[in-house]
DNA sequence: CCATTATATTCCTATATGGGAATATGTCAA
DNA sequence: TTGACATATTCCCATATAGGAATATAATGG
């Protein structure tokens, strides 16, 4: 059983690295040509190509028709699933955080109120 | 040339819907074993223990041995990496929202102001 | 001790892919 | 009109994968 496509989702289509580069270069909101994304990023233009239509068949970019041009033009609306989905873990940066503080508060005050033998809680065990 | 593993990172990691569906199960922040998630998302234990060892691969998750049973515990900060990627397309959501408000004004603007033939902006030509 | 339970791992398979190389197609300008 | 330019697409290839099926390994309880 195949992978899932990387036209199946944003996911799928983000997950190439290459393809985050191009975003990037279009998240300054201006509409880029192909080649202009070739000279920038120095990836050969049928990859940029070949990025930019799994990127439209997701509906990430658009393209439109300037003469031999196409213009590629980001749809970040189309990021907010990602978004979405990340944000419901976003509480767990700053508790982690705190339970980082907490820790080196902890050890601190083991390493002063106990010069000797310490005894620890019991951990669990890891793989 | 293959394409990125999905144990390169955590934007691969992610990108199989099977794979998030078990991090949103730990996402309660309590440690499951795998039958807990065989049971729960219905999906086959062997295939549980496939997407588990790509999300430890790549520190998502991490396990912890109790006797017979393997708890498997989110490590939610990995997927700040995801975060800070998509955040910085954050401010698109809100200016497209504005710009559909704008689009809507001006309609009905027009509808008020023009009963006869409406001059319409050239607009990019689509694909 | 042995059957049961929990889970990791192996073998297999069809499929998709990203870049290299080459080519096809469309538009433009001299 | 024809050569140049811009870009999409095809062919090729080695690789990775997700689930099915089967099995190996480890821990438990009667």
């Amino acid at each position: 059983m195949p992978r899932a496509a990387t036209t199946t989702d944003v996911f799928n289509a983000i997950a190439e690295p290459r393809r985050r580069e191009i975003i990037d270069v279009l998240r300054g909101g201006r509409a880029h040509a192909v080649g202009e994304l070739v000279t920038r990023l120095r990836i050969p233009q049928p990859a940029v190509s070949k990025h930019l239509s799994v990127l439209r068949r997701v509906g990430i970019v658009s393209v439109s028709k300037h003469g031999r041009h196409r213009l590629y033009r980001l749809n970040a609306e189309e990021l907010k699933s990602v978004h979405d989905w990340v944000k419901t873990y976003e509480r767990f940066w700053t508790d982690q955080l705190d339970r980082i503080k907490e820790r080196a508060e902890r050890k601190a005050a083991e390493r002063l109120g106990h010069k000797s033998r310490v005894v620890r809680d019991e951990e669990e065990k890891p793989c």
